[in-house]
DNA sequence: TCCTTAACGCGACAACTGTTGCTGTAGGAT
DNA sequence: ATCCTACAGCAACAGTTGTCGCGTTAAGGA
């Protein structure tokens, strides 16, 4: 629209991720506003965190959360990003259904656990871009790990070859987000077991091979 | 807290489903209101969808809306009430299979169609109460409603006698939404009969027949 | 017809969101 | 030691959310 150049120095918007200056400030600032969220979260919970209720408690000033993490959801996201554990696999317990059901007791257990961070996350996603980013990212990370437990089974002849492992994936753990996030019905640990079976068992009859 | 009653009128919070004077302004209130939410909806967006712009346009005060409505969530949760036919039935095609598949096209026009009430009400229902207590009742409603297809399965034999109807709907339809809603991938219609056969053919493996 | 009162209109308010232009400061390279 | 610059602090702003107390209107019964 305007075409001169701005004669100030323009504002430059930060990376949130990768620190340029890794021992400084700006790490410190990190470390103080991402221990502030998840305090906030355990104590209060969700609807208690909001930026100004950050920069109170972590001491930084509004705008330098508001520049380097644009809302409450690129918080949770940078809350996130530092909890995944690079190295995360998935358990092998010898079998598609024991391997399907260690999944989903994980996925209950972020999905009920304290602090909501995982729920938090996926509400806040809906409306910020940053959440909603961090959240697929995760998920593609995590569904591609999981993959492997869907070989092993092609190798142990439980499942054709070929089979779909994303498409296997989703149908075993999608119930489980549907139930306790959508539904939000008190679905107990058996969910998990329920759904991974059911899709074992439609994995071993062929289901998810595409013609 | 405070012992003494309030000495001023208390503000009464109406209700905003059973109209007390069906005939009069509070009716027109309604209409107005509402149809100012699904022409924003329309026009509009999600995005554009606040208790303001809705005030403006239905000429109804912002203090109005906010007090029968509460908030967004729950102008959402109004017009879907208001969409809802009463006398929705699921398709009967002479299988499982097809029937589960009609059901998940069904869902997943509801989430990629236009208006994006669902979608938006499903964003809402993180924030808002009303909007979640409307998904939580509408869920319920169509998960009763389609366990006649099950029915009809078990009568036909294409599914053991005792098969769990709403774990077996839950796991053809979950995925459905987990694609489109959590994962956000641009998943086709094809996502829809996968998950409808796969839950089929694991019903029909008697994976939903409780022990 | 009049009276009661549920429900709407109005203005003010506090909190949170997100942005902007500027100044201040400390890392790190020279 | 000194400069450069990325980044933090600051103050002010406009917009949205949600609430409150009070006055006003009109629906529906007596």
């Amino acid at each position: 629209m305007d075409e001169s150049p701005p004669a100030t120095r323009i504002p430059d918007p930060p990376s949130p991720g990768p620190v340029r200056r890794p021992g400084g400030r700006s790490a410190q600032v990190r470390r103080r506003v991402l221990d502030a969220v998840t305090a906030l979260l355990v104590e209060q919970g969700y609807d208690a965190l909001t930026v100004d209720a950050v920069a109170d408690r972590s001491g930084v000033h509004r705008t330098t959360v508001y520049r380097r993490w644009r809302d409450v959801g690129g918080l949770l996201a940078g809350v996130l990003a530092e909890a995944t554990g690079e190295d995360w696999r998935p358990r092998d317990t010898g079998s598609l259904d024991g391997d399907l059901v260690a999944i989903n007791r994980e996925v209950h257990e972020a999905l009920t656990g304290d602090p909501p961070l995982t729920g938090a996350l996926i509400a806040a996603s809906f409306r910020s871009p940053p959440a909603a980013e961090a959240l697929r990212a995760f998920w593609a990370d995590r569904y591609d790990r999981c993959a492997v437990v869907v070989h092993r089974a092609v190798a142990r002849g439980e499942v054709p070859a070929g089979t779909d492992a994303r498409a296997l994936l989703v149908a075993a753990t999608a119930p489980v987000y549907h139930e306790l996030l959508l539904l939000r019905s008190g679905a107990d640990a058996a969910l998990a077991q329920r759904a991974a079976r059911a899709a074992a068992l439609a994995a071993a009859a062929g289901a998810f091979v595409p013609v």
